[in-house]
DNA sequence: ACCTTAACCTGAACACCGTTCACCTGACCA
DNA sequence: TGGTCAGGTGAACGGTGTTCAGGTTAAGGT
């Protein structure tokens, strides 16, 4: 059996939902395919680089169109966006990594921009875009991480989370939408 | 030369600056400190107790006492962690990771939940101060990763993060006043 | 039907990593 | 003087990402 680029990444994201990302190792999922370590990198330059490719699939699939006032986009998108990081086991700090480093996984920030653009944000829309994606990726890491350590041991709350990922989300909504009203009453621009 | 656990702690600080996180090995520090790798082990369970005890101490050395108005307190509570976090190599990463993973770097959550209940933000201090823990550290994680990409290649804009930062800050800030507000018109609580 | 080409893969090694464990050593104190 | 014990040694264990020369297989043109 020989396999494709896009073969090697369905195939890691199973591996890193099943195991995690500690046991996403260049061995395990070669091992995983029935293949040594060595082939993996005729697809992949290095381990780096399945990672990013890793974290544009989990947030491709979990992708939807939003459209409606700024604020609602802003919303949906970023709810859109912590609901892809969670579908996967340690799908968050896997997307977060990819994004800080910037190999990958500027589609969010992309998105948040344009839809802040749009808003009349003007040039303070890059600035509120990673506002808001500092926000989901530290609260999803955060969730998941707890998340994980309740599966092993103490049992603890989740509806919790849910709920104050919406509050925290609403506190920055509420600060962009006062920004966005000083700036439309200010004379100049 | 025999070495305390203090003694160690400030030795890996120094690594840390001088070589980065990912130079930050057991045999290296041990190296450093003229010691095989497994004396290292009589002062701290694994590396990630280092680590913890690493990250506190970046966080100790540059903390200083906030006073006047929740809204003042908070904005220098932020704007002293993000100095800490950006006065050693790699120290976002260290004090983001300690605290995520729940080990240590508790003070700055501990300040802005004080600062925050004492203004009068009541239940929701906690969701408050986490929303802009998450915006310090994933800014400073950020600006340290770009600043150490530009070190070492492309030269880019340096001052331009801290007006980034500001404004960050600021719009959060917003949302909580506006919470607070909400919070104080409404007639139960 | 043959041959070329390129993609895919093997096998073995390299240089690291964190961690463990039985044992040694030297300073301090009763 | 002798015992205690924190601090350190030396060697090993099992794991990691990565490299590289060479082997194998599938596809496509002549």
């Amino acid at each position: 059996m020989r396999y494709r680029r896009e073969d090697v990444v369905a195939r890691a994201l199973q591996v890193l939902d099943d195991y995690g990302l500690a046991d996403l190792t260049m061995r395990r999922l070669g091992t995983e395919l029935g293949v040594r370590p060595s082939a993996l990198y005729h697809h992949f330059a290095n381990k780096q680089s399945l990672l990013a490719a890793v974290a544009d699939e989990i947030l491709r699939r979990g992708r939807h169109e939003q459209t409606g006032a700024w604020d609602v986009r802003v919303t949906g998108i970023c709810t859109d966006l912590r609901d892809s990081l969670l579908a996967y086991r340690d799908g968050a700090e896997v997307v977060a990594t990819v994004w800080s480093f910037g190999l990958g996984a500027s589609q969010p920030h992309d998105d948040l921009v344009q839809a802040l653009t749009d808003g009349g944000l003007g040039d303070l829309a890059p600035t509120a875009a990673r506002t808001l994606l500092h926000f989901v990726y530290g609260h999803a890491v955060d969730e998941q991480t707890h998340l994980q350590a309740a599966a092993a041991g103490a049992i603890e709350d989740d509806v919790r989370d849910t709920d104050d990922f919406v509050a925290g989300l609403g506190l920055i909504t509420a600060g962009i939408s006062m920004a966005k009203a000083v700036r439309e009453a200010s004379p100049d621009r």
